[in-house]
Order: structure tokens, then C-alpha cells, then sequence
DNA sequence: AACGATTGGATAGTACTACTATCCAAAGGG
DNA sequence: CCCTTTGGATAGTAGTACTATCCAATCGTT
């Protein structure tokens, strides 16, 4: 097919598919003559890819970039691909330099880290975006102890567990992908039920006015 | 104090804080002349809050103006409250007009909420934003069943309880305030700590390459 | 009283991201 | 043969959150 027809079956210009491909995002139509290129059902599997990373995952174009070049390289292992998604996903937070409060906070954090035995790399964002708001707690005068947070670890344990169980055996390549997505997605639908399940708590316990 | 110590104090340039001004998230200094005006400690907790909202609940500043006049508008209630800030939570889904794909899974979105029996209003952005993560899922070919829903919606309703459970008695204005803030800011606590347990798991099944 | 620094207040500019519009020459098709 | 489409390049736009500059009126100090 060519990009118009392209455009039409994705229902995404054709503008933005060009900026695509030369964002390195879409690889080029396989080329027919000067002016002429053929796309066919890869190119739309991949705009599908690109379009759920961007709308539901919220990842910029760079990080997708990144994300499909360890896709399409066999050399990546699996590990790896779920910790190029997983680290390009948002918000990403800067760590100050020099900042007591942000220091004690990230001791605080790795030290959960490490009681939990949880392997994750000492560069992982979520270390500091979880070091992030504990400093936030901190400053607006709330207490973090283990037991405000054992709900959460439990809950975050239970769902990684899940998820990752499913694709525990039978490890291909092309299920290491699905799996990735999943997680990217699936953290949208935790996301979503959780503040659904906060209003109608809420809405209980204070009634709606 | 001046504008300059405020913003020693806050870690924020003086330039940043006469910009919060103008967009009404921060009062007015009291004016002690045409160009000297008065701030103090109000004036530092609310840009902790401001902080807090917009670095760790990553709101938009027009969001973070409507929450703050709620705060100080002794009319809104407290589940209004909670629902001001909810409301605000990014990301913003715009639904599509005339998508079949929405509609089916806005269908099945609806249908979740009522049978779990949840009081959730119609125009809750969650709504919009479940929806589009099913149409995504759905795109790539994974089927959503019930079943896949379930540890998410029992891991949302336990965090949700715990979360609200401890401000059910004792409603003053003060504590549903710092509830909101709660709110906005577990939420981040959640999805980091989720992200870490899931790497945990990546590196148990897969192994670190 | 003089004077350099600070302040409040207004206006304009910047940085970043993700597109979106325009242009052009070279095919392709009826 | 000519009108449309295409690939490819370049430039412009929209939204957001600041950030920089300017100006005149003080303030504190001398």
C-alpha cells in the first residue's frame, strides 16, 4: 500500500507518519521508484505499537524510538527490553544535587529496597521518583512509616507476580514484546481503577453533595 | 518577609513566584507600600503545595488554581474536595466522537463500574481514561476478560479503602484537605513501588543479562 | 539629601515536545 | 499530456511552564 492508504487504515496523517519515520520510530516503505514507496502490514502493526506507547503509555518519541530499536535488536535480552520500556516511561524525575532533604529520602528508599531483597538496579527511575515524593510527604509534614506503606508493597508484589508469572515459561521473543506492552498498559488500568475505587470510597464516606 | 527571603526559603526564583501569583495559585503579599509587600508562613506552605502538585502529582497550574480556590471556598464540600483534585489528575483523555471502538469499550467500561457497584459519576475523567486503554489493548490484540481485571480491581479497592478509611471519622476541613494531598501523592508511591517489584520480578524470571 | 539596591508589577521571550503545513521536483495514471 | 500523488526536506505552530527584562517607586544607608 502506499502512505495515503497507509494514513487512512491507521487514521493518523500523513504527516505524522513521515515525521515518524524520520523520527527513526517507522521504518521507511520499501521503495518502488524516485517518488513511489510500498508499506505494508507491519507498518500499520507498527503505528499501533507507536500510538498505544504515546496515547496510553504517555512516552515520549525519543523513548519509543529506543524502545523499538531493542525490539528489533536480537542482541537485547529479554530482561533488558522490559528495562528499556520500563525505564523510559514518565514522569521522569532530576535528582538535585545538594540536597540533604532528597538525600535522607533516597537512603530511605534504598534501604526498603534492600529489606524487601528486591533486585533493581541502582539506576532505576522509580528509586528516584519514589524518592521524589517522599520528600514532597515529608516537607508538607507527613510521616512515611513502613506500615503507611506495607498496603502498597503488598499490592505492587501481588501485581508484579501476576503479570510477570504469565510469561514466566515459554519465554520467546515475540511474548517478551506482548509482555512489555502489557506492562506498560496495565499500569494505565491500575492507574484508572484506583481512582475510580477512591471516588466511590469517597462518595461513601462523604456522600456526594 | 520580602519576596527575595520567601524565595531563599522556598528554593524558588523570585521571578517563579510572581508568576504563581499572576495565575492565582499564590495571594497577594500584604502591601505595606507601592513596592513592598508582606509574606510569611501561608505564603511558604502554599508553595510547598504548589511544589508538591506539580513536580510529584505532575498537575497542570491551571488545575492546581482550581484546587486552591476550593481549598480556601468553605462552600465546597469534602467529597467535592477530593473530586476538584481527582478531577485534575493527568492524564487528560480526550474522547474521540464517532469511534466505534470507544463506544464498545466505554460500554464495557460502564458496565465494570455499575456491577461492581461503585458510585462514580458519569463524567469521571477515569472513565475516559480506562476506556482508552482498553481500545489500545484491544488494538494489539490482547483480550481484557474480567478475570485479568480482577487482582487490579481487588488491589484498587483494598488501597482505596486503607486510604480513605483512616479519614472516615473526624472529617474536618484540614484533614480532607491533607487527604487530597494523600491522594494525589500515594498515587505516586503506588506506581513507583509497582515499577520496582515489577523489575524485581523481570530479573527473577528472566535473569539480569 | 544622595544613591545604589530591591521591590512590585507588567510585558515579552525561551525551551521543550509533538506534531502540522508548505514546498518542490519527480513519477504515475487516465 | 497533464493533473494528482508521492517522497523528502524545511519551516512553522500550539501548549505549557517558566524566565528575562524593564521601569519607576521606594528602602536602607551614608
Amino acid at each position: 500500500m502506499r502512505i495515503s492508504e497507509l494514513s487512512e487504515r491507521s487514521g493518523l496523517p500523513v504527516q505524522t507518519i513521515k515525521f515518524y519515520i524520520r523520527e527513526g520510530l517507522l521504518p521507511r516503505g520499501v521503495a518502488s521508484a524516485a517518488t513511489r514507496a510500498e508499506y505494508d502490514q507491519t507498518h500499520l502493526d507498527r503505528l499501533r505499537l507507536i500510538r498505544a506507547l504515546r496515547e496510553v503509555g504517555n512516552l515520549p518519541v525519543a523513548a519509543i524510538r529506543r524502545i523499538v530499536e531493542a525490539v528489533e535488536d536480537p542482541a537485547v535480552g529479554l530482561h533488558d527490553l522490559f528495562g528499556t520500556a520500563q525505564y523510559a516511561l514518565r514522569p521522569r524525575v532530576q535528582a538535585p544535587e545538594d540536597d540533604p532533604d532528597w538525600g535522607a529520602a533516597r537512603r530511605d528508599v534504598d534501604a526498603l529496597i534492600a529489606e524487601l531483597g528486591w533486585q533493581v538496579t541502582e539506576r532505576a527511575p522509580a528509586r528516584d521518583l519514589l524518592t521524589q515524593t517522599f520528600v514532597a510527604l515529608r516537607r508538607l509534614d507527613f510521616t512515611v512509616t513502613p506500615d503507611d506503606l506495607r498496603p502498597y508493597v503488598e499490592a505492587a508484589v501481588a501485581l508484579a507476580e501476576h503479570e510477570t508469572g504469565g510469561l514466566a515459561e515459554d519465554a520467546s521473543r515475540a511474548r517478551a514484546v506482548r509482555g512489555m506492552l502489557a506492562t506498560v498498559l496495565y499500569e494505565q488500568v491500575l492507574i484508572a481503577l484506583h481512582r475510580l475505587a477512591q471516588e466511590d470510597a469517597s462518595a461513601r464516606h462523604f456522600g456526594p453533595s
